[in-house]
DNA sequence: CAAAAAATGAGTACTACTACCTATTTTTTG
DNA sequence: CAAAAAATAGGTAGTAGTACTCATTTTTTG
């Protein structure tokens, strides 16, 4: 069966997702009125979801979420949120959290997101936003990172992350016991793949991208 | 007289701030319930100080204080908060707010806070966090950056924010109508002050500093 | 197993940034 | 005005990253 954990201070909210959850499918549902508690709870049983609303009494739905991805938990996190502040949205991507809703959005969207969430997939409320235009805008720059990242081969792929770590060729070739020269060619690949050219464009590239390309490891 | 702009969406808030602030000294106070007429009413006329909540009914307090930042109206920024959360304080900074106080903060606080932001210092609440301690950290790398910045001439500064603009020295010195030998020496000043060493030091040194150095213009 | 993809290594050339140096002109400052 | 600081420009050298070439070995995949 699965395990959800609800963390929200509104004892009405609570409820209201719990009767939703049972009406998504069966699960062991567990509501938290505090973050504290809710974090305690999620670090030890680490259950399937995680919904957590951001503005708790004592701390915020985003911090949990900063704190699940830290710690590696297998938990996945729904941000449920009041306000449609588009920094909480970020944040709340940045914490590898996949469903984003508002409180005020349909009882089957909240479903959607749960199923959506459940196997693995991202999920943003369609009421989430004033203005889905910048947001769309900021998720395909990262999507695009990401696919250009996904071009590469395992190899490119670490010594790109390596170049993101302040290393030079040299240095990454003693890290990974390989020649210089291996590393110049996947360098040049890389560089190739991505269409970079010009001197340092590798490093201004990794450098720019770094946010994305360190949550790829 | 001063201009003083308090947005809140508590009334009992907006009061309290605002009895505050006329035992301060005597100002011209504005109180608004929500963001958007505060907002509107800070671009329009341009306050001294604004006191801005964090958690506004229609938006937040730190979105108006980015608008203030991008469209470098004159408004100094205290920014109020109920939670102690790090990341919005994080925000706060980036947005250019110089007053940074948690709402159960002593009356006496309010009114250092207000006198300290009036004179274009910055001022942190002694209650705004749970730990001191990172926040006291990332301070101190932002200041040192800074600090580090203002060792350079004029010439050298404008050189490094280029640099962070993705030109290379011949570009620099094709955008300011110099040699690119004279641009290389400033380079070169630049790396002996910053003590800066080996290839490409200087660039990913722009590169990590940027967000401090963007603000610095 | 055979073909394809990836990882490994090297040769050569070019370019950009650093690391020294000297020197002249312009601007700031006491 | 005189001294100091800054901006300008150049010489020469070394190093690291890009840009292309090729070849061999290992791993993946159909």
């Amino acid at each position: 069966m699965i395990q959800v954990a609800v963390v929200d201070d509104h004892p009405l909210i609570c409820e209201g997702i719990s009767q939703l959850v049972a009406h998504w499918q069966p699960a062991e549902i567990h509501t938290f009125l505090d973050g504290k508690k809710g974090l305690e709870f999620i670090r030890k049983r680490q259950p399937d979801i995680a919904i957590l609303d951001v503005d708790l009494g004592d701390m915020s739905g985003l911090e949990i979420a900063e704190i699940i991805q830290q710690e590696s938990l297998t938990t996945r996190v729904i941000i449920l949120t009041l306000h449609k502040d588009k920094a909480y949205f970020l944040r709340a991507l940045d914490y590898g959290a996949l469903g984003y809703i508002n409180k005020d959005c349909l009882s089957q969207e909240i479903i959607n997101c749960l199923e959506a969430v459940y196997q693995g997939k991202q999920f943003i409320g369609s009421t989430a936003f004033e203005d889905p235009e910048e947001i769309s805008e900021y998720l395909d720059a990262i999507n695009q990172t990401r696919k250009q990242f996904n071009l590469l081969t395992q190899s490119e792929k670490n010594i790109v992350l390596l170049i993101c770590q302040n290393f030079n060729t040299k240095e990454i070739s003693e890290h990974l016991f390989i020649s210089p020269r291996t590393v110049d060619n996947h360098r040049a690949n890389v560089c190739k793949k991505l269409d970079l050219k010009g001197q340092n464009s590798l490093l201004k590239w990794t450098m720019e991208h770094k946010n994305v390309l360190e949550r790829m490891v």
